[in-house]
DNA sequence: ATGATCCACAACCATATGGTAGTGGATTTT
DNA sequence: AAAATCCACTACCATATGGTTGTGGATCAT
């Protein structure tokens, strides 16, 4: 079976603490250490969200001497924005629909006034 | 706790069959059978993916008479899309350096052949 | 050399998810 | 009224995930 990137991109996104992680690593490479300190959360598992972020090619690891540098890999985000800009169409239109409904409600009400109740 | 929105938004898409789905309600609204059909999927199956797409607040389910009308949510989208375009400026940087570095190993070989080897 | 630091690996548990099969309730259709 | 259609609910199973604890291997500092 083929691999569903996007998948496991979106899948990776899923949990809070590895979004904050991604926040984090925008700002600049860090250790697992320097990944584990703010997050109250056991190394171990600081560990294996990481895994989960490389699998899903988001973030690159490279061993420096005793530490592991992770960076993050900017395509993976922007693959994300692509799609969703993909539906930009989509929900522009739909927005458009609504101020069109806004609009004729609001008209109406005028027409309300106008003519009394 | 705070419940997960985005999250949970992250999750429901994570699912390369859900993705399908909002392909195609991004065409224009569909019962359940109506999105039974393409996927070889049991009915019971497609209905907990919807429950799913529900819950994540990306599809709205209104029961006409025996039929239950799945429609997208736009702003669920746009929500994805909104957090994908917050790194912007991180990917942009990041494509900016890569550029940088591809320019100065262009200008060094050009220097190479002017040397020699 | 010894201890401290940074990290990975394994075992284990609870829960959520993807999937199946079976059933039954409404609503249309005939 | 009877049959067919559309859908939801339940029970069940295998697997993945979030989390813990324990441990051991490198590497750095003293």
């Amino acid at each position: 079976m083929v691999v569903d990137h996007l998948g496991t991109t979106f899948a990776a996104l899923s949990d809070p603490t590895r979004r904050a992680m991604i926040e984090r690593l925008s700002r600049g490479p860090a250790s697992v250490h320097g990944l584990t300190e703010p997050f109250a959360l056991s190394q171990q598992m600081i560990s294996k969200h990481i895994a989960y972020l490389v699998r899903a090619r988001i973030v690159i690891k490279t061993r420096r001497g005793r530490e592991s540098v992770c960076t993050l890999r900017p395509e993976a985000i922007k693959t994300v924005s692509d799609w969703a800009i993909s539906y930009r169409q989509f929900w522009e239109e739909s927005f458009d629909k609504l101020d069109a409904v806004v609009n004729r409600m609001k008209s109406e009400v005028s027409n309300d006034k106008k003519h009394g109740q």
